[in-house]
RNA sequence: GCCUAAGUGGCGGAAUAGGUAGACGCACAGGACUUAAAAUCCUGCGGGUGUUAAAGCCCGUGCCGGUUCAAGUCCGGCCUUAGGCACCA
């Protein structure tokens, strides 16, 4: 038995009072590796998920560094925003000291794990020093004219009072309190990322990544290619008045269209009102569907509801037909053109509006729509002939989707359009607790920016940090702080008094870690060239389709204006799983039954607690959390910690040959891909036939403990300065010699007729005809009649085909 | 509705590329040591059949089919669970 408590702590002090992670910028002759762990939220203590997370990059981090290499792992905590103010006035104490605290709590517990972070380098995202860089970026955004205040319909959360990105109200919940979120008419900031839609899809094709998080990115994202086509308005007395563009996937089917639909915040309809014949219950409408918040929008989707523009029609323009203009909310108003054609025959929605209001259904393509639309997903898979289509009449679906397109790009009435669903990042919040925007507004100059030797805009003292009902932000009261001098004509101004949302300050992050205390810039650019990409990322798949795409937005813009060296922040991106409570729900600090890793490294060490949490399962996969197995690995260690007392001769042994190889091998690898259940299965296995030779060499321990390390690296330190009286993390990693990866002798699997009957001790290279002697000899009855066939694959298996 | 992943013993889970299914561990059972317990060590452990004991045989990776000498792994069709998207034209 081995005292944990007195060893571990022992290590922990050493590591940090030595320094002994600490990251070399442009060091002359080790590569570099960059490993990165998602920042910390700074809400409370850290959970059994950060135990999962981090311990698997520590591990490449110790193996990487034993290696040879450079390594930078680095750890900060994202401590402005939601998270972080939400906890502190649930708790009662003002943000900025209760990020403090927390911030302190974490690295201590961080410590305690045994994770080998670079302790100079830690970053906190409201120091003044780190958001003085995210309002710096702010910027240069600002300046390229990537972002822009706007009044737009925007999300919602009444619970938090304030304005809410895409990205954070997904499935129209609030990310942070859950609760519904409703639309509203802001002023808003939005930041371009629209605009950079196909370079974050090229980021993620070159990304080492699995598909499935690559397609919820991609998802996201929702690229779509189409057409836009214009259709003529003309009023009741056939008089052109204007004309509307439409967006569609599916032009094939413009023969069928029945009525076009426009969403209930479409522009057209202020414009147009002097035409419009029933404005007042059009108004009504609009009114109606406004707020409406996207819950029920979406449990309404079986009952549409609209309304008729009275007084205008469209006009088909390639049957001059002429057709009713609806006004519904399942158009959306920020995709497409915010107008679409219905062709009722052919799409789900329209069919069903169609039904509802009693519109014409023309079919287009064959098949069957009686009960319900024939949709695109099945006619291009059948590729049916069109109907009622003119001149296109009679052609395959998928020849005269191209036909038609190429007619009406001639006839300079359409042209082909890619659209995107993912929409410009809204980046204002109504709170206290975040970078403030580096703006005034001057009603000489509009909108300034200020000037960037001004930086930072420090976030003001106050103790009235609520949010505000009216919502406002809570800034908008600090009087002093608001009215300032523009800086372009000194005249009267005011501060912008919304703050950038906690998304912003983890947008560049990884790259703060290379120059951390760089005063005259974000980060040095030799320094980041040197680190170049983080070489792996891992932690939470939750913010794939958020943080991630963000930090592959703000890559590429600073990319492009120059100051950073490469377009891809990531090379690899590795997602953990989650640990589940006894609910099968995500075990985090806010679930009651959640098991603190603290709590368990108290009772078992961190050695044992790093070791179990991972023998659950794998490093992306959901596992649930049990004690069940620790003790397992607690009589593991220990067995481990008695090798000291069966050593038996010096260099590897002829009978460890094979194992100690193959150790070498499969841990390598599988601390490589962060398979650290497999890799303890291994440690595990090798042991296993040591305790049965009941001896191990001096070097096979040396080996052994130098292997183990990164998984276990306090009693693997212990042991090794007891052994050979020097600091294991000074040693180098062992390489495994090739030739004794496999046994000249082989156990081969022998099978009759395909089924398993018998193995055989042989030479892995032995012939098929000494094989089958072989065979005949040891197993004279094995083979019950005449050999039909035999297949035999060296080194694998034979299978043997009778009669 | 759409997209993705997954379904393997009592349990957590293994199984590079189709090639001995159940590694490793837990739990359980039997034994050794002990006055006793814990710890430790040894043995067994998918189901069925069979035998003094073995050997042997049959069935088994959600279900139904298929490809193959050979399928947990590949193909087609279902079922279930989890995650994501959600009127995206």
């Amino acid at each position: 038995m081995y005292n944990f408590k007195k060893i571990e702590k022992k290590w922990q002090d050493k590591w940090y009072k030595e320094k002994s992670f600490q990251a070399i910028d442009f060091h002359s002759t080790k590569p570099k590796y960059y490993i990165l762990y998602e920042f910390y939220n700074i809400s409370g203590n850290l959970h059994m998920g950060h135990l999962k997370g981090t311990v698997p990059a520590d591990a490449l981090a110790r193996m990487k560094r034993l290696q040879g290499y450079n390594v930078l792992f680095p750890i900060g905590g994202d401590s402005f925003g939601l998270p972080a103010e939400n906890a502190a006035i649930k708790s009662g104490i003002n943000p900025e000291d209760f990020v403090e605290e927390g911030m302190k709590k974490v690295i201590t517990q961080s410590k305690q794990i045994g994770l080998s972070f670079d302790w100079d380098r830690v970053i906190v995202t409201s120091d003044p020093n780190y958001y003085k860089w995210t309002q710096w970026i702010f910027l240069q955004f600002l300046k390229a004219g990537k972002a822009y205040k706007q009044k737009g319909v925007v999300n919602y959360c009444p619970n938090c009072k304030t304005v809410l990105s895409n990205e954070d109200s997904q499935g129209g919940v609030c990310d942070r309190c859950h609760g519904k979120v409703v639309q509203e008419e802001r002023m808003v900031w939005f930041l371009k990322m629209k605009d950079y839609s196909d370079k974050l899809l090229d980021n993620i094709d070159k990304i080492d990544m699995s598909e499935n998080l690559k397609d919820l990115q991609r998802n996201w994202i929702g690229k779509s290619e189409g057409m836009q086509v214009t259709f003529d308005i003309v009023n009741t007395d056939n008089q052109k008045i204007t004309s509307v563009s439409i967006f569609t996937t599916c032009i094939e089917t413009i023969y069928g269209v029945t009525f076009l639909v426009m969403a209930p915040e479409h522009h057209f309809l202020k414009e147009y009102k002097d035409e419009i014949l029933n404005m007042p219950e059009i108004s009504k409408y609009q009114k109606e569907t406004a707020y409406r918040s996207n819950l029920d929008r979406m449990a309404n989707q079986k009952d549409k509801t609209g309304c008729i523009i009275k007084g205008l029609y469209a006009i088909n323009p390639l049957n001059n037909k002429k057709v009713p203009i609806y006004l519904a909310d399942f158009v959306l108003p920020n995709y497409g053109t915010g107008v679409i054609m219905a062709v009722p025959a052919h799409d789900k929605r329209d069919y069903e509006f169609a039904k509802k209001y009693d519109i014409p259904i023309i079919q287009v393509i064959e098949g069957d729509i009686k009960t319900e639309a024939l949709e695109k997903d099945k006619y291009l898979k059948t590729n049916n002939k069109l109907i009622n289509s003119e001149e296109f009449s009679g052609i395959p679906v998928r020849k005269a989707k191209q036909m038609i397109s190429e007619k009406l790009i001639k006839l300079g009435i359409a042209q082909k359009q890619i659209n995107y669903k993912m929409q410009d990042w809204s980046f204002n919040r109504q709170r206290y607790w975040g970078e403030p925007f580096p703006v005034v507004f001057c009603d000489k100059c509009g909108i300034v920016g200020v000037p960037e030797q001004e930086l930072p805009v420090i976030l003001p003292k106050t103790n009235d940090y609520m949010p505000s009902k009216n919502g406002d932000s809570p800034l908008s009261k600090i009087s002093e702080w608001v009215n300032c001098k523009c800086p372009k004509c000194g005249g009267p101004a005011k501060r912008e008094t919304d703050t950038m949302p906690n998304w912003a300050g983890s947008s560049w992050y990884w790259l703060r870690y290379t120059d951390p205390n760089n005063k005259n810039a974000f980060a040095d650019y030799e320094k980041l060239k040197y680190w170049g990409s983080v070489d792996c990322y891992t932690g939470g798949i939750e913010h794939i389709t958020r943080h991630v795409l963000y930090a592959f937005f703000w890559q590429n813009f600073l990319y492009e204006i120059g100051v950073v060296p490469n377009k891809d922040p990531f090379i690899k991106k590795m997602g953990s799983g989650l640990i589940l409570d006894d609910t099968g729900k995500k075990m985090s600090k806010s679930s009651a039954n959640g098991v603190s890793p603290l709590e368990v490294i108290d009772k078992y060490g961190a050695d044992v607690a790093r070791l179990h949490v991972h023998f659950l399962g794998g490093y992306e996969d959901n596992t649930p959390w049990t004690y069940d197995g620790i003790n397992g690995i607690t009589a593991f260690l220990n067995k481990v910690w008695d090798l000291q007392n069966i050593i038996k001769g010096e260099k590897i042994s002829q009978e460890h040959l094979f194992e100690i190889n193959n150790l070498i091998k499969k841990v390598t690898d599988d601390i490589e891909n962060l398979k650290l259940n497999t890799c303890i299965s291994a440690f595990m296995s090798f042991l296993k036939k040591i305790k049965k030779d009941q001896f191990i060499t001096k070097e096979e321990l040396r080996i052994f403990l130098i292997l183990l390390n990164p998984l276990a690296p306090h009693i693997t330190s212990e042991m090794y300065e007891i052994l050979f009286n020097k600091n294991i993390v000074n040693e180098k990693w062992i390489e495994p010699d090739e030739k004794y990866l496999t046994k000249e002798e082989i156990t081969l699997p022998i099978q009759i007729n395909g089924k398993m009957r018998k193995t055989i001790l042989v030479n892995k290279e032995i012939s098929e005809e000494k094989l089958l002697e072989s065979i005949k000899l040891q197993y004279p009855n094995l083979i019950p009649s005449q050999i039909v066939k035999i297949i035999y694959k060296k080194g694998k298996i034979i299978n043997i085909i009778c009669k």
